[in-house]
DNA sequence: TCAAAGACTTAGAACTAGCCCG
DNA sequence: CGGGCTAGTTCTAAGTCTTTGA
C-alpha cells in the first residue's frame, strides 16, 4: 500500500500558488463553525461505541509493555559496538569550554558523567522499538545544583572558536575530537528539560537611526520632515517599494493605517493619503546604502564579521546541563512591517518594536541571570525548566508568543528528533492493522466515523496534514485535511480511464497550492458523494471531525500517534524503498547521488514542498548547457587525439608511444566522467525545479536511513548533509550503521 | 468540556558568503 | 580580481499538538 504514495499524479503541471482563484470567495464562509456546530447536534446522539477500538487499544497497550524486552536483529550488534566505543574512549563534555570539562564532572555524578556505568547510559539503538520513553534519570538535588553554579565562570574558548573563523580556509581543521555525545546518556522522565539554564539574554535590534537631512520624504509633491517615529515607520515601506506588497490594496490600507498611530496630530493631519507620499528619495538612500555595504572593503567586512563573531560568542551560547549549546536565534525579530504568506489580512500591519519590558527570561534560579540593557527592565525573569525556551514575548501581529530556543544541533532538540523518528517507526508496525480498520469504517453506520476514516485515509496515503481550525479573518484562508471544504474538491465517476477520481484543489500551508488527481476506492468516493449533499461549496467537508476529535482516535490506535505521525512514516519509507529501487551497485558516485535526489524528490513530491522556480532559473540552466556542450567538443578532441595517439603507437611501437596513448586515454576518461557529472547536474536541477527537497530532508526523512545508504554504498555523508546537517543529525550519523531499518 | 494560550515543529523566502570563472 | 551565481544560512511565518483554566 504504501507503494501508492509516490504516485505524485498530475500536481506539478501547474503554476504552483494561485491566489487569484481564492480571491473573490474572501469571506463567504464565514459560519461554518456555526454550521458545524449546527451538524452536532442534530447527530449528536449516534454515537455508539465500536467494540474493536478497545480490542486495539489494549493490544498497542500490552505491546508496550514489553517494548523493551523485544528484541531484533541489529539489537545486539549495535550493542557490542557501542560497548566498544565506550570502552574505548572517555569522554569529554564537549570540546568547547575547558573550565567546564574539569568541572562538570562532578564525583557525585550530578549530570551524567562519563564515568558513570554504562548502565546508565541511554539504549544506543533504538531498532527495538525501544521507544524513546525517556528512560531513568535519577532526580536530582539542590547540592548538585549548587554545583552546577561554577558554571558560571566558563568562558567561551576564544582561541578555538576564532581560529575555526579567521583561518577558515577549507577543511583546515577537524572538529575536536570530542563531540558530546548526548544520545548516549540518560534522558529526564520527570518531564523536566533541564536542570541548569544560563544564558546571556537576547540582543534587541539596533536603534533607530534617523535619515541624514538630504534624504527627503515628500508629500503631495512638497517637502515634509517627518517626526523620527514617523520616519521610521516610512522607511519600512520605503525599503519594501520595489515589492509586489506595496501595490496590493491590503498591505497598503493595513501599513498606512498602522503608521498613523505613529505619527504626531500635525502630521496625522496633514497625511491623509498614502498615493501622494513620495518614498523614493528613502528608496534610492537605502539601495545607495546597499552598494556602498557591498562595495566595502576586505578590511571593513572582516571588521564585521569580527564583530558578528564576538556577538555570536557572547550571546549565541547558553550553557544548559552543563554543555555549551549553540542558540538558534538569539537575536530579537527588527521592527518592520509584516509580511504574511498568501492572501493574508494583515499584511502591511507595522510590527512593533521589541523592548526590554516585553521579554520574559527563562533560566534556572541558581544561574547568573542576564541583565536588561541599563536603565531598563525585563518584563519578567521564571525559572520554568519544564520548557525549553530562553526568551520569549508576545508579538503584537496575532498576539502570539515568539521563542528563542536551542539550535537543532542541541540535545533537547536532538532527543526530540530522534524521538520523532522512533514514534514513526513505531507506526511502520501497526500500520496494516490501522489500515484495515479505516477501511473497515468506511462501512460504519456512523457518519463521524465514515468521515473519519475518510480522513485518515488521505492523511495517509496523500499525506496530508491534519487541518486545525483557523480564526477567520486572522490569516490567510488556508486549508489541511480535516478543514478541507466541498469546493476544495471534485468528484469525478470516471477521467483519463480512471474510476472515481477525486480532483483536489487547496491552498495549504503557506498558501502553496495542492493539486491533485487521485483514483480512490469506490466506497471513498461514494462516502465522498454522500458528505458533499446538501452542502454550499464553502461548507466543511468533514463537518463531523476536527484535528482533535482524529487525534484522540489514533491516540487509541497507538501510543504517542498524531496526524503528522503519517507525514513522518510515509516520508521515510519512501525515501528507503524509492533509495533501494533507484541505486544501482554498478553507478558511480555522481550517478548514485542523482538517486539519491531521486528518492528525496520522490518525498518531497509527496509531500508536496514546492518552492517558487529561482528567478536565475531559466538562465542557470543555460549556463550549464553551454557547459556541456563545451566538455562535449572537448571530449571529442580528446577522442580524436586518443585516436591519433594510438595509430602513431601502433607504427612507431615504442614506450613513448605508448606512454602518450595511456595518458590520452586517461584525459578521454577523465572528460567523460566530467561530462557525465555535469549532465548528471543539469538532470537533476532540470528536475528539481519547483521542488524543495531540503524540508523533507531536514524534518521528515529519518537521517538513519540517509546514513546507512551512505555507509552501504561508501558514499561520503558529506555529499548529502552539509556541515549544518551533519551537526543537526550527528546522532544519526554517529549510530545508524550501513544495515539501519526504518 | 472546550476555547484560548502556550510550546514546539515545519516552511518557503530573503539574504549572504564564498566559490568559480573570465 | 571583481562580479555573478549558488549553496548555505538566517529569518520568521504558519502549522501541529498540548496544556491550561474557566
Amino acid at each position: 500500500m504504501s507503494g501508492d504514495q509516490i504516485d505524485g499524479g498530475s500536481r506539478f503541471n501547474d503554476s504552483h500558488k494561485h491566489k487569484d482563484k481564492y480571491k473573490e470567495k474572501e469571506h463567504k464562509h464565514k459560519d461554518h463553525k456555526k454550521d458545524k456546530e449546527r451538524e452536532k447536534s442534530k447527530h449528536g446522539n449516534s454515537n455508539h461505541k465500536d467494540p474493536s477500538d478497545k480490542k486495539h487499544r489494549d493490544n498497542e497497550k500490552e505491546k508496550m509493555k514489553h517494548k523493551d524486552g523485544s528484541t531484533d536483529k541489529y539489537k545486539d550488534k549495535h550493542k557490542e559496538k557501542k560497548m566498544k566505543s565506550l570502552d574505548g574512549k572517555v569522554k569529554k563534555e564537549n570540546g568547547f569550554a575547558s573550565p567546564l570539562q574539569v568541572k562538570s564532572e562532578p564525583e557525585d555524578g550530578f549530570y551524567h558523567s562519563p564515568k558513570n556505568e554504562k548502565s546508565l547510559k541511554r539504549e544506543r539503538d533504538d531498532d527495538n522499538d525501544s521507544e524513546f520513553k525517556p528512560k531513568k534519570i535519577k532526580t536530582e538535588n539542590d547540592k548538585k545544583a549548587k554545583k552546577r553554579k561554577q558554571d558560571e565562570d566558563i568562558k567561551p574558548k576564544k582561541t578555538k572558536n576564532k581560529r575555526e573563523v579567521t583561518d577558515g580556509k577549507k577543511k583546515a581543521k577537524k572538529e575536536p575530537e570530542e563531540k558530546w555525545k548526548w544520545w548516549e546518556e540518560e534522558r529526564y522522565t520527570d518531564g523536566s528539560k533541564w536542570k541548569f539554564l544560563e544564558h546571556k539574554g537576547p540582543v534587541f535590534a539596533p536603534p533607530y537611526e534617523p535619515l541624514p537631512s538630504n534624504v527627503k520624504f515628500y508629500y503631495d509633491g512638497k517637502h515634509m520632515k517627518l517626526s523620527p517615529e514617523a520616519e521610521e515607520v516610512a522607511t519600512f515601506f520605503a525599503k519594501m517599494l520595489d515589492h509586489e506588497y506595496t501595490t496590493k490594496d491590503i498591505f497598503r490600507k493595513n501599513f498606512f493605517k498602522d503608521w498613523r498611530k505613529e505619527m504626531t496630530a500635525e502630521e496625522k493631519a496633514k497625511l491623509t493619503d498614502l498615493k501622494k507620499c513620495n518614498f523614493t528619495e528613502m528608496s534610492e538612500y537605502f539601495k545607495a546604502q546597499s552598494e556602498a555595504r557591498k562595495a566595502m572593503t576586505k578590511d571593513e567586512k572582516l571588521k564585521i564579521k569580527a564583530e558578528n563573531e564576538r556577538l555570536l560568542q557572547e550571546y549565541g551560547f547558553c550553557i544548559m546541563d552543563n554543555h555549551r549549546e549553540r542558540i538558534a536565534n538569539f537575536r530579537i525579530e527588527p521592527p518592520g512591517l509584516f509580511r504574511g504568506r498568501g492572501d493574508h489580512p494583515k499584511m502591511g500591519m507595522l510590527k512593533r518594536r521589541i523592548r526590554p519590558k516585553d521579554i520574559i527570561i527563562n533560566c534556572s534560579k541558581d544561574s547568573k541571570h542576564p541583565e536588561p540593557p541599563p536603565g531598563t527592565k525585563w518584563k519578567e525573569v521564571r525559572h520554568d525548566n519544564k520548557v525549553t525556551w530562553l526568551v520569549s514575548w508576545t508579538e503584537n501581529i496575532q498576539g502570539s508568543i515568539k521563542y528563542i530556543m536551542l539550535n537543532p544541533s542541541s540535545r533537547i532538540k536532538g532527543e526530540k528528533d530522534w524521538q520523532k523518528y522512533e514514534t514513526a517507526r513505531r507506526l511502520k508496525k501497526c500500520v496494516d492493522r490501522i489500515r484495515t480498520q479505516y477501511h473497515e469504517d468506511w462501512k460504519s453506520k456512523e457518519m463521524r466515523i465514515r468521515q473519519r476514516a475518510v480522513a485518515l485515509y488521505f492523511i495517509d496515503k496523500l499525506a496530508l496534514r491534519a487541518g486545525n481550525e483557523k480564526e477567520e479573518g486572522e490569516t490567510a484562508d488556508t486549508v489541511g485535511c480535516c478543514s478541507l471544504r466541498v469546493e476544495h474538491i471534485k468528484l469525478y465517476p470516471e477521467n483519463d480511464g480512471q474510476e472515481y477520481v477525486v480532483e483536489f484543489d487547496f491552498l495549504g500551508k503557506d498558501s502553496i497550492r495542492y493539486y491533485n488527481k487521485v483514483p480512490v476506492e469506490k466506497r471513498v468516493f461514494k462516502n465522498l458523494q454522500l458528505f458533499m449533499e446538501n452542502k454550499e461549496p464553502d461548507d466543511d467537508l468533514f463537518d463531523r471531525l476536527n484535528t482533535s476529535v482524529l487525534n484522540k482516535h489514533l491516540q487509541e490506535l497507538m501510543d504517542g500517534l498524531t496526524a503528522k505521525v503519517f507525514r513522518t512514516y510515509n516520508a521515510s519509507i519512501t525515501l528507503q524503498q524509492q533509495l533501494k529501487q533507484l541505486t544501482s551497485a554498478d553507478e558511480n558516485l555522481p550517478a548514485k547521488i542523482l538517486s539519491y535526489n531521486r528518492a528525496n524528490r520522490a518525498v518531497a513530491i509527496l509531500c508536496n514542498h514546492q518552492r517558487a522556480p529561482p528567478k536565475t532559473f531559466e538562465k542557470s540552466m543555460q549556463n550549464l548547457q553551454t557547459k556541456i556542450d563545451a566538455k562535449r567538443d572537448q571530449l571529442s578532441d580528446a577522442k580524436r587525439e586518443l585516436k591519433s595517439a594510438k595509430a602513431d603507437a601502433k607504427v612507431r611501437r615504442d614506450e613513448k608511444s605508448k606512454k602518450t596513448v595511456e595518458t590520452k586515454k586517461k584525459a578521454v576518461q577523465r572528460i567523460e566522467e566530467q561530462l557525465m557529472k555535469l549532465e548528471v547536474q543539469a538532470t537533476d536541477r532540470e528536475e528539481n525545479k519547483q521542488i524543495a527537497l531540503g524540508t523533507s530532508k531536514l524534518n521528515y526523512l529519518d537521517p538513519r536511513i540517509s546514513v546507512a545508504w551512505c555507509k552501504k554504498w561508501g558514499i561520503p555523508v558529506e555529499k548529502i548533509y552539509n556541515k549544518t546537517q551533519r551537526e543537526k543529525f550527528a546522532w544519526a550519523i554517529d549510530m545508524a550503521d550501513e544495515d539501519f531499518e526504518f
